[in-house]
DNA sequence: CTGAAAGCGCTAACAT
DNA sequence: ATGTTAGCGCTTTCAG
């Protein structure tokens, strides 16, 4: 009703009417909610009760446009629907909650570009930090990451170049491990099958060949595909492993979905697991323990990956000194049933 | 270098900085990023030159403050483990991505304040609508959204009073339909077998409970968990159930999850499904189709719900007509191998 | 412990 | 097609 030519606002309470009702300036009414006790604690009550009547809701906008800093970080996994990432989008989130901070999650779907695309939005927002999956990023996702000047973790891979700190396991050592665990058993045909070959599903597959080379075994039984990961595809890739080479004793496929999927697929088949085929998979998800047999596998640190990239990410926003760039969590092979 | 008493800002390169460069005011590059038409090519081109160069990356704070609206939404889930709710998400991101809108995906753990909190935590972000799982939500929930005035779909389950538009299907029909697909196949003892007795879960439950009274048939053969669901969780309850109930000809277990470790279960007794024992599952999750036997279950439109919540949210932030407050988008009983 | 003034980086509104 | 001015809602800086 008042001026022309007014902008209009959002319609939302602000700190101002705030101010207003109690008769106190902004600024105060800022320091009661953010540093109550510089506030002394009759008008700091007096204040609380306002807020709450009027339902005032702070605006994060003007809140970072103000002091340069969100409080908030990007968190960005290859996909939801890869139970190896809820583990770990889960440590991230308890512990950057408990400081203040508020995660964005994004889904890259398994590409870079897509990544690229979510690192310059959640630059948009002034996420105060980043952490990404693996070390495989576009020269443009690094370059807009380096002239942020915000700290980025990378996890999952140890990376040989990290951009901030990196934090995970080998993951050719532990494609190794249950290579060689499967060659301690007395397996000498092993194959190695998978799908949707992303970096750390690649260095998998190295850990498989150093060992078989090792060991002085052939590695030409290898099946590996870009489709998605799924049950259906390592029932696929087990039929076609028994189709080529109805000698096969073991199979290494590259993570517990594609397991799970071939061990039913034996089922199927009335293919004896472990007397006819010894199967393997790889992360220990919820699955492996409850299959009937139960599924061998490699026990990886998801959750903890997940909480130590963020406290990692904490030391550096609060400019502590880094101690490592590199910190390895290790993994375990995990014998059960099938193998 | 300049005056004293000056403020620091973020230190980025700035939409008045490219202004400067290419030497035109603020507007303009403004108008070339957002509204390219609006500015001759020449001019065009050479402020895109320059936001290449310079790496420009605008601050979406800013812009959400001096505009009020953060083409951003809310996204609430009550988990990430929970499968379902990956591809609802996966269909809400497809919308609105297209739309232009970043979708801000929270998790709420099956809890109405957690809930309560993200939504509170999202308001903050000046989300410009939001999408709940479900129709229970705490009073301030309701509250602090009803205060924002922003358009708000609840999604998965009808609600019988929308706070905005409500999308899902019948949960209590979906069970009922499952149980007389069960009684039509001449089974008569039929329990149900539930964890993490969500509200969506204790509709399915209900809907058994009409089947069974409907048929003249016993609803003692219950057994239900607050505990989170799992695979081992299914195979627990399959154990008690056979123990408690050795007659039990069928079992529904309130999702694939649980009818996947019950089936499990059974493998490792030697019961042999469907012949000793029926069983059925709920979702259609993608390992329903793999299990051997496959598993009998309630195909539910998941990714559709997703897609559909977000047209509807898309409506109402345009200001739309909207057409109806309740979406049923049915569902359909999948008959495979295990029942 | 409280406040006034200035400004964060952008866009709406009104020019030309 | 381009510019000027004001202001979004908050926090920083400096004063008292």
């Amino acid at each position: 009703m008042s001026s022309q030519r007014r902008r209009k606002g959002s319609g939302r309470v602000t700190l101002a009417d705030i101010a207003a009702k109690v008769g106190v300036s902004k600024i105060t009414v800022s320091r009661a909610i953010r540093t109550p006790d510089k506030v002394s604690e009759s008008l700091r009550l007096k204040i609380q009760r306002c807020i709450d009547e009027q339902g005032y809701i702070p605006n994060r906008a003007a809140g970072a446009l103000a002091s340069s800093h969100s409080q908030t970080i990007a968190l960005l996994v290859p996909s939801f629907s890869n139970t190896v990432f809820t583990e770990v989008v889960k440590g991230v989130d308890e512990v950057m909650l408990s400081e203040g901070y508020q995660v964005l999650i994004g889904h890259s779907g398994y590409s870079t570009l897509e990544e690229e695309r979510l690192i310059e939005t959640f630059l948009q927002y002034a996420v105060d930090g980043v952490i990404l999956s693996g070390s495989q990023h576009t020269e443009r996702a690094r370059r807009m990451l380096t002239q942020a000047n915000i700290p980025v973790v990378e996890m999952m891979e140890l990376a040989d170049n990290p951009l901030g700190v990196s934090v995970g396991f080998d993951q050719v050592q532990a494609g190794k491990a249950v290579t060689e665990y499967l060659i301690g058993k007395g397996h000498k045909t092993i194959g190695f099958a998978g799908a949707r070959m992303d970096h750390r599903a690649q260095q998998r597959l190295r850990g498989w060949r150093e060992a078989m080379w090792q060991a002085g075994l052939s590695d030409d039984l290898l099946i590996t595909s870009q489709a998605p990961s799924s049950y259906a595809m390592g029932a696929n890739l087990l039929a076609e492993f028994v189709q080529r080479w109805p000698d096969l004793d073991a199979l290494f496929l590259c993570n517990d979905d594609l397991a799970a999927g071939a061990l039913f697929e034996c089922q199927r088949r009335n293919i004896r697991v472990p007397h006819d085929l010894a199967v393997i998979g790889f992360n220990d998800l919820p699955i492996a323990a409850s299959t009937a047999p139960s599924l061998t596998t490699v026990a990886t640190p998801r959750y903890e990956v997940g909480v130590r990239s963020a406290k990692e990410l904490l030391r550096m926003l609060n400019e502590e000194e880094v101690s490592e760039s590199r910190i390895d969590l290790g993994f375990e092979v995990k014998a059960r049933e099938s193998a």
